[in-house]
DNA sequence: GTTTTCATACAGACCGGTCGGTATGTAGAA
DNA sequence: TTCTACATACCGACCGGTCTGTATGAAAAC
């Protein structure tokens, strides 16, 4: 028994249902949006609803996961996780996040919008969101530790309470943008994330990211090993 | 016409149904919050609730400025707003935030949890909550600018934008606490913005605040004027 | 001082509508 | 013929909000 199965196998109507799901309850939540909603959404009624899902909170799950999936392939695509230097890899993602908050106008991530709803009353939802925060906080952390290690293994600063750290600003940007109505806090916050970084290192490690960036991918040999 | 009364005109009946309201919609939103829920909660009944607001929506606006306000007032019970020296501000804020994390276990706070859930669909509530963020924001702003002037008026980081961001980690590592069930991850990264603070900040600025703050709230005078 | 008046502060039954979910039906593929 | 993939009608529960009724106390009238 798989718990979870790959975009790719999803038939089409689930999709739709998945994607309606996804954008609704991004910006009005879970209780907010109806069944009936989504299925208006994604063009089927209740019978397709109910067919491929035994509850809305199934629906709610497959959602959270599809939503991770897709970021996760998102990062894949922009080219940042396979850079060799760690520092690099730190700050083009940092990079890639102010430029896709800026691409966007939807301020707003669906499992930081279902966490703050859910947690208290829905436990094996809660799980799952904090399994997904768990996991984009360990993947920066372990660029930032491998860049510490690297650059500044004298520095103060921990690795992972880094890491915890803009996740949570991340998070908390998101939200404030959502009250703002503009997403420039979320740009803003990351920069001065940046700004804390580069207090951290030595600023000779960024003029080495910067130059080396664009040739180290093209001869496909990193000139630092990472990690 | 005023449009919001003080904590002490409010009748008892009244109170206990924001009260309800404040603890419930913390812990599981607006929308999954019901009406007979908070009148049973408060020892009421809807009678009791539409007698003292029009709709559920104007009890959360309510509740909001409570909330708000109850807050502020624990701020200035605790005392650091009055200290004469910034960064001592700052930083005993910042120890009251951890210590009041440790004490209580309710990871909420109800205004990030009513933003998540309502900031869309609620226009008039989402410029409440822009409001309160922004207030937030501006008190630790003034603090910061003062202390940057006084002990590092060369420092690279710019006052708003670092009390944006902790702002931001703040609602941030609550969000992520309410998933993690733990406020483990709030006191942690409130440590780790305090380490980014000291990276700013020449060390012995910190070691001076020390060494003065008892003494300088006892004198009444301030040994280096604010701002 | 007593009675009448009237606003306040609720109680609780009730209403239309919506909710998540079910039961049943059916068109088409295999 | 059987199974999949839906459509549609429907259900009981519950929702926010309304309505009517009533206990109480203060003010006004006599």
């Amino acid at each position: 028994m798989k718990t979870h199965i790959s975009s790719q196998d999803i038939p089409e109507t689930k999709r739709k249902l998945l994607n309606a799901g996804i954008e609704l309850m991004r910006m009005k939540g879970f209780n907010a949006t109806s069944v009936a909603e989504i299925c208006e959404a994604a063009g089927t009624t209740k019978g397709g609803f109910f067919h491929y899902f035994p509850s809305k909170e199934d629906l709610t799950k497959e959602a959270a996961f599809l939503f991770r999936e897709e970021k996760m392939k998102s990062y894949e695509e922009a080219g940042f996780l396979s850079l060799p230097d760690p520092l690099d890899r730190v700050m083009s993602r940092l990079e890639f996040l102010k430029s896709s908050e800026r691409l966007h106008n939807i301020y707003s991530c669906l499992i930081g919008t279902l966490a703050q709803e859910l947690s208290t009353t829905h436990p094996d939802l809660r799980e799952i969101f904090q399994g997904a925060f768990a996991k984009m906080t360990k993947d920066l952390e372990l660029d930032l530790e491998a860049a510490k290690a690297l650059y500044a293994p004298e520095a103060v600063f921990d690795p992972r309470s880094l890491a915890s750290m803009f996740i949570s600003m991340f998070q908390g940007a998101i939200l404030i943008a959502k009250a703002a109505d503009s997403n420039e806090v979320v740009v803003d916050n990351i920069e001065s994330f940046i700004t804390c970084l580069r207090s951290f290192f030595p600023e000779a490690a960024f003029r080495k990211v910067k130059t080396r960036r664009k040739p180290a991918i093209a001869s496909g040999k990193p000139a630092i090993a990472a990690s």
